[in-house]
Formats: C-alpha cells, sequence, structure tokens
DNA sequence: ATAATAAGTCAATATGGTTGACCTATTATC
DNA sequence: GATAATAGGTCAACCATATTGACTTATTAT
C-alpha cells in the first residue's frame, strides 16, 4: 500500500468482500438443495473429506458452532451415508468421521464447483497477484475470533 | 495464472474465503450484538447509508432478500430511530430511506471496524497487488445469481 | 375505471445458530 | 477402586435470517 486508501476505496472493498462471498456460495446452495441439505451439510462434508479421521471436537472447533448446532447435520449425514464414524481405537470415547465413497463424490461435487469458480478468477493472473490474494485473505482469517 | 494451479491450492483458497469472511464479520457481530441487532441490520444500515434516500425496492434488490425478511429488522431500526422514512416527493408509493445522526454514527462504528481491518490487511501491500485482489474479488461477485 | 406497482402484513416453514442442563461411556488421576 | 475429567449425545427454549404464498391499502399508469 503506497499510500493512504480513501474511505471510499475501503467501503468499496467492504462491498466487495461481501458480495464476493455471497457469490462464491450462491454457486453450491443450489446443489445442496437438490439434495435436501444446507451449507453447514457442505462444511461438514468439506471439513471431513479434508481431514480424514477427525474427531467430533475438532469438527466443532473447526466449524466454530456447538454441538447441538452440528448435530442434526451431521446426524442428517451420517444416516444418508455420507459420512462415517468410528470409534477410534486408542480411545474409545472418540468417535472419528469420515467420507464414505459416496460422501466423497458428492462433495467433489459441491467443491468442485467453488474450485471452478476460484480457478477462472485466477484464470489469466500472475502467480504473484494470486499470492496477494492469499495473504490479505489470510490476514483477514486471522483478524480476530 | 501462469500455470495450473493443483486441487489442493484451490481447496486452501476456498478455505481462504471461509475463514477470511468469517474472520471479517465476527468483529462486527460483537457491537451488533451488544446493540441487540444483528448482521442484516448491519447490512440496512451499510446500504442505507451508502445509498442516501434509496427505496424498499432498491434495498430489497442489493440484499437480494424478501421484504418479508427485510421487515422485522427494518422496522425496528424505524424504531430506534437509526433510520428514517420518507415519502418520495414525485411518488407516494416509494419510501426512501436515510440514516438518522445515530444511525450514521453507528453505521460508522461497524464499518469503521471492518475498514480498519481491510486497511490494516492493505497495509505495506503494493497498489498493484490491492487491484489484483479487488479484481478476484469482483470476479467472484460476479459469478452468478 | 381498471391494471400495475410499492409497501406492508399474516402465516407457516426452514436453516443455522445460541445457551443451559443433563446423561452415558470412557479415560485419567489419586 | 473411587472420583474427576472428558467425548459425545440429547432435551429444551430461543433467536436471526431467510423462504414461499397470500392478501391488503395506497398510489400511479394505462
Amino acid at each position: 500500500m503506497v499510500d493512504l486508501l480513501s474511505e471510499k476505496e475501503l467501503r468499496s472493498s467492504i462491498e466487495l468482500m461481501y458480495f464476493a462471498y455471497r457469490g462464491f456460495t450462491s454457486h453450491a446452495d443450489k446443489t445442496l438443495e437438490q439434495k435436501g441439505l444446507g451449507r453447514l451439510h457442505h462444511r461438514v462434508l468439506y471439513f471431513i473429506g479434508r481431514n480424514h479421521g477427525l474427531t467430533i471436537s475438532e469438527l466443532l472447533k473447526t466449524l466454530a458452532i456447538s454441538k447441538q448446532a452440528l448435530n442434526a447435520p451431521l446426524r442428517q449425514l451420517i444416516e444418508m451415508k455420507l459420512v462415517e464414524a468410528v470409534a477410534d481405537n486408542n480411545d474409545r470415547r472418540l468417535k472419528r468421521l469420515q467420507l464414505s465413497e459416496e460422501g466423497n463424490h458428492l462433495e467433489k461435487i459441491l467443491t468442485g464447483k467453488q474450485m471452478r469458480q476460484i480457478a477462472d478468477a485466477f484464470k489469466n493472473v500472475e502467480n504473484s497477484d494470486i499470492a496477494a490474494w492469499r495473504n490479505i485473505m489470510n490476514y483477514l482469517s486471522n483478524t480476530n475470533i
């Protein structure tokens, strides 16, 4: 940032965040809806797929939600055989979550839509610009909570 | 984008979007909560402040929500004297919305938190990188809906 | 005079949360 | 072995932010 940003530019950046997120999420929402699922289901599928074998507690921490909030969607995914819960070998209190093959397949469809959005947004963009984007987003990720 | 991005990088970008948005919104959420208000209230304040005199329909379109969803928060803001609704001079069907002085003040506090987050994220970042960020976010804003 | 439009309200429902409390099973500690 | 802590689960009440459909009143357009 070579010089001070005007309020106008900061405000338009705020709007970009809002509208970008909205545009980003709305795409997968339609597929979710067809399956009778919602965003939280997608997040659950995503993070389980991303962290094979993560425990319920770990998932709760990652999503930063209460166990009650997680309960219904997770149960639904388990009942739909998209997610499997397996007791840990060493500590039977722990449930380790993994995606079934079908769950994996659905997750790939959902996340695939988002990956295409990102890939398209990055098309014809320099690697250094992508790195800049990631830095800024990473910074925002870490402000707070 | 000089070469193809790996799935891993695309996925981590997806996560950046999710966590950045979460980090971005959580800050103002606390102030809102103290006032007994929520994100939708903030959005309403923001876009009215941004577009002085916009009509209900315009606000609905901007927020992409139904009038029923808008009704309670908007009514609350009007009752709290943060927002004023004034009939249009030429078409009495239209209500034009504006912030009261107090509403303006609150909006500045809320949005100020977000502006500081953005300004901090942009600190020591080249203008060209900020432009890149804006391009990417702008692209994501426009995918769909 | 009729049709269209802006805003408003009623109603039912859904998703994604919150808090507090309580329970069972398992592990850790003494 | 007994007690404390922990993981996961459930019940309950409530909230914010949505959706859809329907209906109403006032105003403007045709």
